[in-house]
RNA sequence: GCGUCAGUAGCUCAGCUGGAUAGAGCAACGGCCUUCUAAGCCGUAGGUCAUGGGUUCGAAUCCCCUCUGGCGCACCA
């Protein structure tokens, strides 16, 4: 009971017994006591825990936030936790001090849990389905599914952490009219092949991945397609893009450290009934209706500004429809308690449909969750690097990391909230110096090694209250943070919790180290320091594993 | 036009869902290596939290107006 995160939640629990017995007693607190929360007060001379629940009080029962805190403490059972002092503060903060113990019990706790250190469990086993990066296969993977690749990857990594049961996925859009354009490009560029003057589509896919997709069924099966019907063209070397570019996709993640458990394929809810099935579902609960030939979601019940396509005049599905079908097959057939998905913030105006869509299908929209993410702007040079799909000069994964390491990608990508618009600096990326924080943060780990293997440990045990420092107690005090970031992160779908809490921790570890030696003349001394970076060591890993990042020993 | 996300130090960003004197990194300036990795540490300087109002014990944080920027408003995905 020794983490920040049991402390805090040992405090809020004391604090309501000690209200509820103060209420039970006949003292005029109300009955919506407001959710108490705790705080970490910036200035330590405040105390390390600090609750404002007496000034959220005070208005509600008409007295002075200071009397209020008063009457709470006298009630608190504070005898079996680590708080050493107790104040009333300012306008009417309960600030509590603790005992450094709980600094050296939580020690004790890293050191036995290792790499396990941290992981937190639910009150229920919950489920979690993660949905990132999900791009067309008609083409490579680009510089805005890296971003998604690294946000959803660790997003799914931090639940894991948090206690969830975690499954990563990939929504393969197999189906639909971009396959269709997809097809088309293709048979343009492979009849180009025999004859140079054949048209290209209007609105084809212009990569020159199309081209090298062309050439190489040619090499593979010649003319064999040249004399066939349109259909039969179309088809064949859909099935053949579609099949190199799918893996190439899973390679190229792969590289990138994503492995999935679940690739869904868009066909699969077209071929399996599945789209009639959630169209039956909304027009059994009077959401549908026919118009111009189109069966329309009548989204204006639900908060929307206006219907939705389901299935087309041509009787085509719409990418809404089967998306609602996916994400009912998601909540409802396979029962995730959640679905996080990260989407780029380009279909912002998707989402609340989709969960109206939901919710008239019987299933709560808070199920739902999304996270946008901006679009990244790529700097090479100090100048904007261009990206335009459409012309086919984007930048892909493979090029990427052909430049840059998968731990600067991965890290860098995950260094702002998903809200922010992000500038990947490519020259900072690739750039082994103290201004990428990437390294920075390896460093402290590798230093850790460094020392671990040039001073050796002689005692089983040692006594942690010889470390006084400063620096130490700063040290430790961050380690015991770590399940806390993990849970707020979780709380927040911000990944971005975890490279900043790796940052701090690294800073906290350099700090100490120019501050004490380990290799130092006492020997208690020593042994305490040892363990000490022992576990930072432990924890530093850990924080860069969620990243997917290396830890590395030597540098 | 409507919706949405954002605007915090010269630059890139935090700010723990309303708390106490707004914090980091980079850039600038000044220090610290004959002992465990200087890819490091310590210090100085840098702010009208876009603007104006409101809510209250208390606002960068919540509400409204305005300004600026990104994105969206298809029988595309």
């Amino acid at each position: 009971m020794s983490s920040k995160l049991e402390i805090e939640q040992q405090i809020i629990n004391i604090a309501e017994e000690s209200i509820a017995l103060l209420k039970a007693q006949g003292e005029p607190f109300p009955d919506d006591i407001p959710i108490i929360q705790t705080e970490v007060p910036r200035d330590e001379k405040y105390g390390h825990i600090s609750l404002n629940i007496a000034m959220q009080l005070a208005k509600k029962m008409g007295r002075n936030p200071r009397e209020i805190a008063e009457t709470i403490i006298q009630k608190m059972e504070l005898s079996n936790t680590y708080v050493i002092k107790t104040e009333v503060a300012g306008p009417g903060f309960i600030n509590f001090t603790l005992d450094n113990k709980r600094l050296f019990d939580e020690l004790e706790v890293i050191l036995s849990e290792n790499s396990n250190y941290g992981k937190t469990n639910l009150d229920q086993p919950k489920s979690i389905n993660v949905e990132f990066v999900s791009a067309n296969p008609t083409g490579p993977l680009h510089i805005g599914n890296a971003r998604g690749g690294a946000i959803g990857d660790t997003l799914a990594n931090i639940y894991h952490w948090a206690g969830w049961a975690v499954s990563k996925e990939f929504y393969l859009n197999d189906a639909g009219n971009q396959i269709i354009k997809f097809g088309e490009s293709l048979a343009a560029r492979y009849l180009q092949i025999f004859d140079p003057e054949i048209p290209f589509p209007e609105k084809g896919y212009l990569g020159h991945d199309i081209i090298d997709l062309a050439e190489g069924y040619y090499k593979e099966f010649g003319d064999s397609l040249v004399h066939v019907t349109e259909d039969k063209r179309t088809e064949t070397l859909i099935a053949y893009g579609l099949q190199i570019n799918i893996s190439n996709m899973k390679r190229d993640l792969e590289r990138y450290r994503i492995i999935y458990d679940t690739w869904f394929h868009e066909s699969a809810l077209h071929n399996g009934g599945m789209i009639d099935d959630i169209i039956q579902v909304l027009t059994n609960k009077g959401d549908t209706y026919e118009s111009e030939g189109a069966i329309w979601f009548r989204a204006t019940n639900h908060d929307c500004e206006k219907d939705e396509v389901l299935i087309r005049a041509n009787g085509v599905p719409t990418y809404f429809a089967a998306d609602i079908a996916y994400h009912y097959n998601k909540l409802k057939t396979r029962n995730f308690d959640m679905a996080v998905n990260v989407w780029g913030a380009d279909h912002h105006g998707h989402v609340h449909r989709l969960q109206m869509a939901l919710k008239a299908a019987g299933i709560a929209p808070e199920r739902l969750k999304v996270v946008l993410m901006q679009l990244v702007s790529l700097m090479k040079d100090g100048e904007p690097v261009r990206i335009s799909k459409r012309s086919g000069k984007s930048i892909t994964l493979s090029d990427l990391l052909d430049e840059v390491s998968v731990d600067a990608a991965r890290y860098i990508f995950n260094t702002n909230n998903a809200t922010t618009h992000l500038n990947f600096d490519m020259d900072l990326a690739i750039e082994q110096s103290n201004e990428n924080p990437v390294f920075y943060v390896q460093y402290a780990h590798a230093r850790i090694q460094s020392i671990l293997r040039s001073v050796s440990s002689k005692a089983a045990t040692c006594d942690f209250s010889l470390l006084t420092e400063k620096t130490e107690l700063a040290l430790i005090d961050k380690m015991t943070d770590f399940s806390k970031e993990i849970n707020l992160a979780a709380r927040d779908y911000d990944p971005s919790r975890m490279t900043r809490y790796a940052y701090d921790l690294a800073t906290c570890f350099h700090s100490f180290y120019n501050a004490c030696r380990v290799n130092c003349d006492e020997a208690g001394l020593r042994e305490a320091r040892l363990k000490l970076i022992s576990a930072c060591g432990f924890v530093l890993k850990s924080t860069l594993s969620i990243l997917a990042v290396d830890a590395p020993d030597r540098m």
